[in-house]
DNA sequence: TCTTTGACTGAGTGACCATTCAGTTTTTAC
DNA sequence: GTAAAAACTGAATGGTCACTCAGTCAAAGA
């Protein structure tokens, strides 16, 4: 609302847009500034350096991510936990190409080079992790409840599948697989992992 | 051999490890040109930019990995296709933990960037993913014929294991999770994909 | 109206770094 | 042994870019 949020939020927006679409490196601060239609040195009034700019993006793409799914599962019924497996996968598969450039943060190396030094950084990235993590995790669990899903440890199968989800997700940005010509089996590969047990 | 070839190689070698470590931003040609006892001078020498030379690592690395792979598989004998997927996999696993550091090359997202504008750098990681894709396509051919497995798209689910594998040693890389504890879990995720069906 | 505080500006600074090149050394060919 | 070619050197160059700061502008309170 004060016209100095105005600004600020200007250039987070500018900043995430350019962040992710060139990268950390590829980005300078008059890009940024360019682009806002501000100073240079109106984004170090605000951002104390390009690395706290930086970070403060990967927060804010970390805010609207998890309250994006909340949304989601709040405007959502799932029959059985398997269906809201399959919904959650659906819906990270559907954002992460709506906002293809945006998830290009999240598969930057950069922010895991800082993480190493940075608690704050490590932070941010392991709530986004553990959050979308949680969901699976969550949809598992009611699977066991209503016996749609066999049990299982529901915090690892929970990890392997979104590492799944996340990996293909990786491999079409990249554009070296096309997620929509593998979705029928990734549904039923977590069906697999999940329904049956065969040994 | 030849005398040139030896600094050649040692620089490939240092800016290999340095490249991989820090990434190709924060690896300056002065740093490659000290740790290798040259002067900057005979990087460029040898390599006509710093480009030139962060892909002829790729080129370096992919070779080595593929020989690597292959080697394993020579001197190894599968009962069934069921074990060499597990064998694979628990190699690549290995592998990932051996040279670790090199493997953040595959992760580091500049390879990627630069491979939207650059045909041979899309080769090079085309090829990279390609054969090892393969290596886990064919222990499911295997599979399927001596009856381990059941019948499935077999490129396919080499994709997704493949992909699984790999999101898992990129957790690991980024310490968010640990490979060693979920090992047992991806195994039987995979066991369940291939072997049993249920719908 | 005046004053104080916060917001904003952009030219200037200094550090860094890829790349060049004129010159030196080493190797190879004869 | 010598000449030509190849390998190597490192100081110099030019460009980029994060960050600073002295000063301007705007709003809000008295």
């Amino acid at each position: 609302m004060p016209r100095s949020q105005t600004k600020k939020n200007a250039i987070l927006e500018e900043a995430t847009k350019l962040f992710s679409e060139h990268g950390y490196w590829d980005t300078s601060i008059s890009d940024i500034s360019q682009a806002t239609g501000v100073a240079d040195g109106t984004i170090f009034y605000h951002f104390h350096s390009k690395e706290e700019l930086f970070l403060a993006v990967l927060k804010n793409f970390k805010e609207k991510l998890i309250s994006a799914f909340s949304n989601h599962l709040n405007n959502h019924e799932f029959e059985t936990g398997m269906d809201m497996l399959e919904g959650v996968i659906s819906f990270y598969l559907a954002q992460a190409n709506k906002m293809e450039k945006r998830f290009f943060l999240l598969h930057r190396h950069h922010y895991y080079q800082i993480a190493a030094h940075n608690p704050n950084c490590w932070q941010q990235l392991e709530e986004i992790y553990s959050s979308l993590i949680d969901i699976f995790e969550q949809a598992i669990h009611i699977g066991q409840q209503d016996r749609s899903m066999k049990t299982v440890d529901a915090s690892k199968k929970a990890f392997l599948i979104f590492t799944l989800v996340d990996g293909i997700v990786r491999f079409n940005t990249y554009k070296l697989y096309r997620a929509d010509a593998i979705y029928d089996e990734l549904i039923d590969s977590c069906r697999s992992m999940l329904q049956s047990s065969t040994n």
